[in-house]
This record gives structure tokens, C-alpha cells and sequence, in this order.
DNA sequence: CATGATAATGTCAGCCGCTGACATGAGTCA
DNA sequence: TGACTCATGTCAGCGGCTGACATTATCATG
């Protein structure tokens, strides 16, 4: 550790042109989407609008649905901080909203990644699958992994921790497309809330 | 009608023998999915031990996982009817299980078909993918319109049909994966039932 | 029973997502 | 400066999937 301040080492140029690139590959690939829908963009013609060959695209992405979805890493490790940040005797589910909560404060700051994604997903079938079998399934991968830790429970044996964070995350899907549904402009963080409070109220 | 007794009208021979196709390529595939998994088999080899045309392959199934899950509309609709058998004051999760558990009887009847489905979705993220993204998305959105349609209310807006559905079929895949990590030996129906009962917890 | 309609299949050509292999050049470090 | 690492380019190829057209089997109808 030569760097004292910083919590991120600070990274050399080759670094700084690799996240370059794959920046710009998110942000041509965005507008091709925008501009003409999932299917009519290829892979060849993202690569080609940010100036690389269509290898490098797939060295930064493992699918062109990928593309569309960059920040699923760090999404991931925003929610499991906030999640680990909570209270130990807070109740669980109240943990676990606070911890998807977080997502939907990312979407609040990035509306029109957050559009695009949501009404792509509505229209392109391909779309929708990689939201939920990979991006929403990393994300309750990584939940159920963290209730599991707090209660001290074997995940691979109690299902409790991975019923909870699936379900957190039918609730998610329900916010979601119940604010793609008001063209993006209802507060999807209430929207939220109200999807999860159903949880609470499945036992009544 | 011509067809007195039977309920299903009597198909001709060329219905028959298209389902007969149907039939024979789920059979060849299961078959050699289960020997070489499902990377190392491709459409065409499907094809020609089905003795069909690749194309006729895609005729009959839209994608290479999909010939995996042969049933699904089958299920969906015997979920369907299950659900709507349910007493109309019974507790609405109550009935949820009931219609899940139907699956879990389909499962107990073709334990075969159904722990290479787990064992190759374990392995094989293209098919966990479809599993979870198209296979339980149907049955979840038929799930969800039927809840609603119960509670007279609209899917689209009250968020509880579509959370609770999503619910369920979280509680399903958790007792898939652990009925996947028994080996298959354990009973289905009591996995189900367990991380069903996780629901009705959430809210202590 | 003959004949025209319908629907399932075969054939062929092609797009495109995605990958392995090897070469090249820019960035890094001693 | 020189060796090493690593991101990228190039090229070739596999395989899932689709459109278009021809062919054949089944079905309905006069």
C-alpha cells in the first residue's frame, strides 16, 4: 500500500483505457438500443460505433445482453454493503428492503439507463430473460448469501434465506414493472416499498 | 361432436403423428442430454436421432432448452385448474400451494425427466437461465392472473398477485435445488412444502 | 372417388452471437 | 533500455436459429 488516502488503488493508464472502453461500449450500445430496439442493434455495430473490433466486445461482455446491464457487479456490492451495514437486531425483512432499496436509489440517479433497461426488457423477450436469470439471480445469489451469514444458517439447508431474497426480488420485478408501466415516472422507490410490504402481509 | 364419450376430440393421424415427432424428439434429447450433456449435443444431432430435419426441430421447439421442458403448458395448465378447484374462503396462500403442489406431483411421477432437468440446469447455466426466465416466468405470470382474477383485482396495478406468485415460485426453486442436492432421493412434496411455509414466517 | 385446400416436413442459404488461436502493440516495471 | 504483461486486432469457425420455397401427406368436399 503505497497510497494512504484513497481506498482504491490508484490505477495506471492501462487500466484507466480498458474502463474507458468499456464505458464507451455501454454508452454507444445504450443509444443503438434506443435509437432502434434490441434486435435491430448486432454486436458488430456497438463495437464498430465505439471503435473497437467485435472481439474486444465480447473481452468486455459474455453476451450482447450484458452490454445493456454494466453496473450488476457493482449494484451487487453497494447491496451487500448496505445490507451488512445494518443493525443486528433489526428485523431481517426490514434489512432486506433497506439492502434493495439501494438499487432503486441507483435507478432514482439514473433514470434514463433505468428506462431504457425497463422498457427493453418489456418489449424483447431475450431482454427480459437475462434480467431475471442472471442479473436479478446474481443479486439474490448474493443476498441469500448475506441473510444466511447474519442468521448464522446454512443456506444449502435452510430456506429461509433463499425464499427471502427471492421473493425480495419478485417484489423488485413487481416495482419495476409497475414503474415502467407509468412511462418512468412514478417514484420507483415507493413503488417499492409498496411491493415489499405484500411480504409482510402474505401471513395475514 | 361426433365423439361422445371422450372429452378431448379425437385427432386425426396427422395430429397424431406431429405430437409423435414432438414426443420422439423430447425423448432422443433427454436421452442424449443425459449422456453427453447439454453443450456437447446440438439441434442437429436432436434432429437426426429423431430422424427429422433440424429445421423440423425448430418447428416443434423454439430454442434448444425449451425441448428440455416439454411440459410446461401442460403443467401451467393443470396449475391453473388446480388453483381454481380451490375453495374460494380458503386462505389464498393455501391455495397458492395447493396449485404449486401439482408441479411437485408431475415431478414425483417423472422423477427421471425431472432430476436430469435439475441436474442439467445445476450444471448448465443456459439451462438454469431458461428454467428460471421463461419456464417459471409463465407459470408465475399465470399464477399471477389467476390470484388476481380470484381476488378481483387488477394484476397490473396491486402489486399482490404478482409478488406473491413470484413468492411461490422463489419457494420452488429452493426446494428444487434442494431436492437437486439430495440426489433426487428426497421427497419433492415435503421440500415444497417447507420452503412454502417460509412465507407465512416472513412477517414474525 | 377425385380434387383442391391445408398443414407438416425437407432443403437450402444465410445471419449473427460467440469462441479459440495467434499476432501485435501499448503500458509497466526492473 | 529491455523484458514482461496484457488489451486489442485479425481470422476462421461452430452452432443456434430463421426465412423462403418445394414437396408430400392428410383432410375436407363435391
Amino acid at each position: 500500500m503505497t497510497d494512504v488516502v484513497a481506498h482504491t488503488v490508484e490505477p495506471g493508464r492501462r487500466e484507466r483505457k480498458k474502463r474507458q472502453t468499456r464505458d464507451e461500449l455501454m454508452q454507444h450500445a445504450a443509444r443503438l438500443f434506443a435509437e432502434r430496439g434490441f434486435d435491430a442493434v448486432t454486436t458488430e455495430d456497438i463495437a464498430d460505433a465505439a471503435d473497437v473490433s467485435q472481439r474486444t466486445f465480447f473481452r468486455h461482455f459474455p453476451s450482447k445482453e450484458a452490454v445493456l446491464y454494466g453496473h450488476v457487479d457493482e449494484l451487487r456490492d453497494t447491496m451487500a454493503a448496505a445490507f451488512a451495514a445494518r443493525p443486528a437486531d433489526e428485523h431481517v425483512v426490514d434489512a432486506v428492503r433497506a439492502a434493495v432499496r439501494t438499487i432503486a436509489e441507483h435507478y432514482a440517479d439514473n433514470h434514463d439507463e433505468a428506462y431504457l433497461q425497463a422498457r427493453l426488457a418489456a418489449a424483447f423477450p431475450s431482454v427480459a430473460a437475462h434480467a431475471r436469470a442472471v442479473v436479478q439471480a446474481e443479486w439474490e445469489h448474493e443476498l441469500t448469501a448475506a441473510i444466511a451469514a447474519r442468521m448464522g444458517a446454512d443456506p444449502l439447508v435452510d430456506p429461509f434465506p433463499e425464499v427471502l431474497a427471492g421473493a425480495a426480488f419478485a417484489a423488485f420485478r413487481s416495482a419495476i414493472r409497475r414503474w415502467g408501466a407509468t412511462g418512468g415516472r412514478a417514484d420507483f422507490g415507493e413503488l417499492l416499498d409498496e411491493s415489499l410490504l405484500v411480504l409482510a402481509a402474505l401471513a395475514d
